[in-house]
Parts: structure tokens; sequence; C-alpha cells
RNA sequence: UGGGGCGUAGCCAAGUGGUAAGGCAGCGGGUUUUGAUCCCGCCAUCCGCAGGUUCGAAUCCUGCCGCCCCAGCCA
């Protein structure tokens, strides 16, 4: 059950929230007869949980409305840019289930045009070029609170304006030497409007436009003329670019473009206890914290993929976050839920012991194996049954059994009985320890009455445990994955404290003792399973192989024991507990 | 009084003058050969605070408080 091709479903019915109010509205009113928008992202690292918002965002009212998305890459800085994001970011909005059609574009398809509109400015008199230093421009453009001043080549005429620019992009300066100036409002409370940089000289290869620019547009003109060009209604991107609009705004009304996009914002996504910083993910890589963009643990989409987060999940969980110009802080349980809620519906169920303890069955036969059957999915008939073997050593969980059981254990314990899920209920009659004192085994006697299928199943008993035959056990490792850090916001310090500190230790924890029902022998690298009673399984894409199963726990299941044994544990110890958020 | 935003439950979030939707989390109960799932019930006399307008205010007005963003030749 390999979800990755899975695309469908990427219409699911949104909510009302205001951006989808303003485009309803422009349909309605005729303002607009096609909604086009776009998902501009830079492909200077991988995308991640908060670009989700955005994709679905951009790509969800354009399906509802019968409109078109762009996916364009907006690399216009090649000294940080890379093909290799670029093919990343392709690879995660098609995975995440949306589709562009022709509509992959690039900001560098529109050097030219993006080029032509600085002209037009220069010969309107609206833009110039600047020759102080990048110190000096920092300087003279003022403070929060105080007003900037002109710089001295402000006054430039256009024709030297115009000669300065076509030298520039011909290559006759050195990086830095000159910058091309939108002409504004130095007096301006909004810093955007102290005569933004349009233009910047990079001698850079850029990775599709090679060396043909030596000269590269800043990101609100290109931006904004990219925006206009591709006809775009409604732009939408987060709250930091509201000071961004009047610029953005001021731009359309200068330039003779095809089109007037408005720009929304709403607030980003922000998911408790990760960063989302491209680069602090990116800090967390280089300094081994985890093993690449797709660690399971990081909050990318490739990351969430491997993880084994199914798309429709993230595009419930997205949905169900909603879209406000609130700032907040999600939940991690709400996107546990939103994959839970997903794979208890798909996942097909198997038998897992992770932590293993061997049971002997005193009263069978030595050498007998009977065939059980378990369904693959308790609700649905259609995903079949399979064969497991039984016979008289099997693997429980080490946490299914407890020498000295707190109350309310009822899981297997010294003279007491427990059922072996899908095949009969057991009774513990004996411990076996070694020299140590170490429990090594535990007997029990089998009541060949019980089988499931036959009357005396009927019989209750408090607990049903899973298990596995232990000679026909796949041996297999399986990775924990937990919170990579151990803090809601990991980064609420800024620059003060160091994110890092706050990593949790035990975010990932490797098993490498873990025994399979044999059924599993053929499950390939992407498919989700539920192993009974822990949570949901993926087999990793890249190092799961029928010679070395290797899994990844994508999220546990709900476990209200553990909730019980926790708070007995925080009351009797009265250690405060790690917060949960 | 730099400018721009935002404040509804533990976390999200509807609500657009007529008397606080929904989800997650939590709590209680039922079903259950997964302590899962599923099902049922509970969970804001109150909408940052204080005044005011109104028959009536989360919604309108005034003042205050709190939080976020902006001084890259990054996006």
């Amino acid at each position: 059950m390999n979800h990755d091709n899975e695309t469908s479903g990427a219409a699911e019915a949104p909510g009302r929230d205001f951006i989808r109010q303003i485009v309803a509205d422009d349909l309605a009113s005729r303002r607009h007869r096609e909604i086009v928008t776009r998902f501009p992202p830079e492909p200077n690292g991988y995308l991640h949980i908060g670009h989700a918002k955005s994709i679905c965002l951009n790509f969800g009212i354009a399906a509802e409305t019968g409109g078109r998305c762009f996916l364009r890459l907006d690399d216009t800085n090649p000294l940080k840019e890379d093909q290799a994001y670029v093919d990343s970011i392709i690879d995660s909005v098609r995975w995440l289930g949306f589709d562009w059609a022709d509509r992959l574009t690039h900001a560098s398809d529109y050097f030219a045009q993006i080029h032509a509109c600085a002209l037009q400015l220069i010969e309107a008199g609206k833009a110039y070029v600047d020759s102080l230093s990048a110190e000096q421009i920092r300087e003279y453009r003022g403070t929060l609170k105080a007003p900037g001043r002109e710089s001295p080549h402000r006054s430039r005429s256009v024709a030297e304006n115009l000669d300065l620019f076509a030298r520039m992009r011909k290559g006759e300066f050195a990086d830095g030497e000159h910058v091309l100036r939108a002409k504004i409002d130095m007096a301006s409370p909004n810093i955007n409007l102290r005569d933004p940089v349009l233009y910047r000289i990079r001698r850079a290869v850029h990775q599709r436009t090679g060396d043909a620019w030596c000269i590269y547009p800043m990101y609100d003109f290109a931006h904004t003329i990219s925006d206009a060009l591709e006809g775009i209604s409604h732009s939408l991107c987060t709250l930091e670019f509201e000071d961004h609009r009047p610029l953005y705004e001021w731009l359309l009304a200068q330039l003779t473009l095809p089109a007037r996009p408005r720009q929304i914002e709403f607030s980003r996504l922000n998911l408790a206890f990760t960063v989302t910083s491209k680069r602090k993910l990116a800090e967390l890589i280089t300094l081994g914290h985890v093993s690449g963009w797709d660690d399971p643990r990081m909050p990318t989409i490739a990351g969430m993929r491997r993880r084994g987060y199914p798309p429709a999940a993230l595009r419930d969980f997205v949905q169900r976050t909603g879209v406000t110009k609130k700032e907040h802080l999600i939940q991690m349980s709400l996107l546990e839920n939103c994959v839970r809620e997903d794979l208890n519906v798909r996942a097909p169920r198997a038998m897992a012991v992770l932590n293993p303890l061997k049971v002997v069955l005193i009263n069978w036969p030595e050498g007998r194996t009977e065939m059980l059957r378990g369904a693959n999915h308790p609700d649905q008939p259609e995903l079949g049954e399979r064969e497991i073997p039984f016979g008289r050593e099997l693997w429980i969980e080490q946490d299914d059994f407890a020498e000295n059981p707190p109350k309310k254990f009822f899981r297997l314990q010294p003279g007491g009985e427990v059922r072996l899920r899908y095949g009969y209920i057991i009774k513990c009659v004996d411990v076996i320890k070694d020299a140590a004192g170490q429990l090594t085994e535990v007997h029990c006697t089998v009541d060949p009455e019980t089988r499931s299928g036959l009357s005396g199943a009927e019989r209750k008993v408090k607990g049903t445990i899973h298990w596995v035959s232990a000679v026909h056990a796949l041996p297999a490792e399986v990775r924990l994955y937990d919170r990579l850090f151990s803090v809601p916001r990991p980064d609420a310090g800024g620059d003060d404290q160091d994110f890092k500190t706050f990593l949790n230790p035990a975010s990932l924890q490797v098993l490498t003792g873990c025994q399979l029902e044999p059924a599993l022998r053929t499950i390939a690298p992407g498919a989700v399973l539920q192993f009974e009673r822990l949570g949901y399984f993926v087999a990793d894409s890249v190092d799961h192989g029928a010679a070395r199963p290797v899994y990844n726990r994508i999220v546990t299941l709900r476990d209200s024991w553990a909730r019980l044994e926790e708070a007995a544990g925080a009351a009797s110890a009265a250690i405060p507990t790690t917060s949960r958020a």
C-alpha cells in the first residue's frame, strides 16, 4: 500500500477564510473572470510545512474556482540558489497532490521584461543609478524613527542613468559599484519606500541563464513584475510582506503591465516543537543533528514524506488550521490526529514486536506450527486476510508483561491470563531468570479451546496482546521518532538563545532486534502499516529491503494506558512532566 | 503619536448589531480479540481591558494594554 502515488483529493472542502471570501466577492462582482494564483518559492532550500500551507492555499483556490495556479521559482539570487533545490521543490509540490500543467515558470524567464521595466522607470524619471556603497546606502536610509537622506546621485539625468544602467548591464562595473534604485520618498515612514534598490550587480553564474546577466533584479521588483506578467489576480503572501504592499502597488502604478494583481497577506503556519527557517534547518544538517533535508524528523515536506505522513493528511492539517492574519502556534497533536485519521482507514494491520520477550508455551507440542488467520483491517474486509504462524515459542512485547503489575494492568502477569491476538488465551505459570536476576523468558500454558473462531474464544479476558512466532519471525530494524525539539518554541530566544540547545536528545531511537510476522516479507519501500497496538509505520524509502527490513514509526496509536501511567508517575514522583502542546 | 499588523476556550477558528459554530486537546460513559477505531455526553454567562452608543454589542465609537513585523545590494 504505497501512498506515494496518491494524488487525489487535492480539493477537499475548504473553509470560507477571509481570502476565499475576497476571491468569491471578486468573482461575484465580475472584478475577475478567472482566478490566477501562484506559489513562488525561492530555490534555496527544501520546502517545509509552512510552504505546504501556501501551496494548499494557492493551488486550492485555483482548483476550487476553476482558475489557474503557477509554480514559479523565484530565482533572482544566483548566489544562494541551486538546481537541486528546484528539483526538490517540484517533487514536493507534486507529491502533495498538486498539478501546475504547463505553468512551471521562473522569475528568470522574465529577466528581459524586468530589465525593460527598469528602463521604463528610468525614462520616466522614477529610477536612478546610485553609486553609494552598501554601507552608505544604509546610513542614508535613516532609521525606523528618523527619515532618510537623499543620495547625491538621486538627481542624475535620465540620459546619465540610462548610460550608467546600460554599462552596469554590459559588465563595465564591479559588483557593488552601482545599483539601480526607485525614486520614491526618502522620508517615507515605510522604509520600503525609501528609494528601494531594484537591481544590483552580481557576477555569478545563474543556474538557468548562465552568464547572460551580471545584474539581477531584487525581490520586490522581480516579484511584482512576474505576478503581473502571469496575470495573477490574487498574490498571496505572508504577513512580513505587508509593508511591501505599498511598493508593490507603486510599481504596478508606474509600469505598463498586462495585469494589476492584488496582494493579500496571511499569517504563516508555525508548528510547535519545530523550526522552519531554512537557515536553521540547513544548520541542523550541516552539524549532523539530522541526516539530511529528508530526515524523518524534519518539518520539511521531504522529511514528512519519508516519515510516512500521507499527503492527504498534510492537506487536511493545513485546511484545519485555517487562514487568518493572526500569529499562531499550532499544536503537534492536530497534525498527529490528521495523520492517524487518514492512516486508520487505509493502513493494513500487522503484528510486530519491538522489544521482544520470549514466551514458551509449555503444553504446546515441540515443532508444531498452526496457521491462524488475521484480518488485514478490522473495518475493511476487502483488504483481505493473511495467515499467521503460531508455535511453541513466541515473542511478545516486554511492556506486555509485568512481574509486579501496577493497578489496572491487564496484560500478562504471573498467574494471569491474556489473549493472544487472533489466537489463544494463555496463562503465565512461570518466570525464568538468569543468574543476574534478569527476566529471560516467561512460561505459559495455552487453553486449546480458546482459539479464535472456536466457541471457547467467547471467554473474556482483560487483555489482548500482539505476538510473533519466534521461529517464523522476520528480524527488522525499527526507528522510533519523536519531536526534534523539547520545547514548543525552540527559536523563541531569537539570536540570544541558540535553538540547538533545545534539541531533543531522544528524537531518534533505533531498535535493531525487532521481530515481524512473516507476512511482511514482501512489503515494498514506502508502504504504510499499522503494527497493532503500537502505531503506524512506513517501510523506509531508502534503507528498507526484503533482505533488511527497516521501518520508521510515523506516529503512535493514541494510548490511554500510557496516559494513565504517565499521570500516575507524575503524581507519585511529583516531577513536572515535559510540557505538552 | 515612526510605519504596518494582530488580540474569541489549553491550541486553532467561525462569527460582519439580535443574545458565542466547528476541530484538536482534555474529561466522563458505551461498544470492542488493537488500553486503537467507533459511538454518546461534558467542556467560553463570555469575546485583551475600561468607558460610551443602542431596546440589544464579540460585532459600532473612544481611550488604554499586550503581542508581532520593518532600517539586506536576501526572499
